[in-house]
DNA sequence: CTTCAAAAACTGGTCAGACCAGTGGTCTCC
DNA sequence: GGAGACCACTGGTCTGACCAGTTTTTGAAG
């Protein structure tokens, strides 16, 4: 194995066994290089494998330190092999989306074939919820109203599946309400959809249903990416990890 | 932003863009320095970047190739949450199925949709092969097939979640063609799919793609409903782990 | 002609030393 | 005391050389 590997992994593993803390500062690459006896390129080709992986961060004329990730934070195990996708490609929340489109739609089919009369229940709870608009806690509401109508689906698998895409989405973007509901008028839109949804949902018309979720999710999708264009600073990447785990815990 | 950052970012955009395919191999170092104007040191410094998050594998004496963002690098073994509902519960592969059903529609109509001419090599390439019909190493052939038309669909996030459902089926059932193609008339069902399948990919038809794949997919789901039905034991649970992983990898 | 091993021409891995470019402290000089 | 020059850090880039695997070419032996 080539040396530049061997010292970017005893550099992890010095950080993850807390050798060196967060925010710590890691010897200066001259340093490093001399006391381990090796180049100083390939200091640096350690040091820059260890930043694509998030380990460390560098600032030119400062020096490198340890990142900021909560070591034993990671209670639901979240390194995701496609989490690094996100960083710095926000294209990847269009793809996202793309996907959650057609699932949301399945749910919705399948939610207006099987939903039992609790689940029923549960939904128009959301939804009734859902119409109280507290614009502050309305991004878990609108969760919530989802979750309720995948859950009605019955299928484990699509649950999980789209659970995981909405954590995702959580780590590089505030949900789509958050950036939507502001304006007014998009609030209406989404609004109607909500409606239209749950409607189908509740009459048992799974085609509707599933034409409903998936108009929504594409709507939403086509906001964000006119915002984007638009110049807004739509993306917030490196997002605080708690909060997100957090809000997530919430909507649950 | 320093050099080697934007040359590891653009790189990785162009990956996550399909213009370089996994396993494709990456220009050399030397090559990449003259063509992009920089030294040899950025380039290895860009590419360790890339190493580190996983997004190409680096052989010394044979060059940099991008990694399939499929791997088995994501032991899927122990830290899958959804990976416990089978346990016992065979119902669930049916779920998984459904789900499928609807990913792999989209991933064909993406593909009809955005096949580049290597794609389109690719499938080729991966259909032709398919009809050489070796019984035995069939189920990774098919696999590969199929494989090639999601990952033509360029949408990274879409090829990690059907990538994840494969492997949890993997460790349920054995791979629908080893169960169904013992049966001479079901073989040229699914062959003929296959076929239709590929011909819509190829021709560009988005429409036609979406179907053959979804309908695809609800005839492997319904025959081994059937097979189950009729008291055969389709389910094998507790699959041998090594196996599972060593066919995963074998279809990539 | 074919075979096969040596040699050449690739590939990435490492080294050395130089210089550029930000950062922050010190130490004048006003 | 404060402003600015200076200097000693830090990381960022360049050059050119050499080592170490891999693949291709080549050329002589059979």
């Amino acid at each position: 194995m080539a040396i530049s590997q061997e010292i970017s992994y005893r550099l992890e593993r010095l950080i993850l066994d807390g050798g060196l803390a967060p925010e710590q500062k890691i010897p200066s690459e001259r340093q490093l290089a001399t006391r381990l006896g090796v180049s100083r390129a390939v200091i640096r080709e350690a040091l820059h494998e260890l930043q694509g992986r998030g380990v460390i961060e560098t600032r030119h004329g400062k020096g490198s330190f340890v990142a900021s990730m909560v070591p034993g934070a990671n209670e639901l195990g979240e390194q995701s092999p496609l989490m690094h996708l996100f960083e710095g490609h926000p294209r990847t929340l269009f793809d996202l989306l793309e996907v959650r489109e057609q699932l949301e739609g399945q749910a919705a089919y399948l939610a207006a074939q099987r939903a039992t009369r609790l689940d029923r229940h549960r939904i128009t709870k959301a939804f009734r919820a859902l119409e109280d608009t507290d614009p502050l806690s309305n991004a878990r509401l609108d969760h919530g109203f989802h979750l309720a109508i995948v859950e009605a689906s019955h299928n484990p698998v699509l649950v999980h599946v789209l659970n995981s895409l909405k954590n995702m989405m959580l780590l590089t973007v505030q949900a789509s309400v958050a950036n939507l509901n502001p304006r007014e008028e998009m609030r209406k839109k989404i609004v109607r959809q909500h409606r239209q949804l749950y409607e189908a949902v509740i009459a048992g018309k799974p085609a509707s249903a599933q034409k409903a979720a998936t108009a929504h999710v594409r709507f939403v999708s086509e906001a964000m990416r006119d915002m984007e264009k638009d110049g807004g600073t739509l993306i917030r990447l490196p997002v605080n990890q708690e909060a997100a785990n957090e809000y997530s815990r919430a909507g649950t």
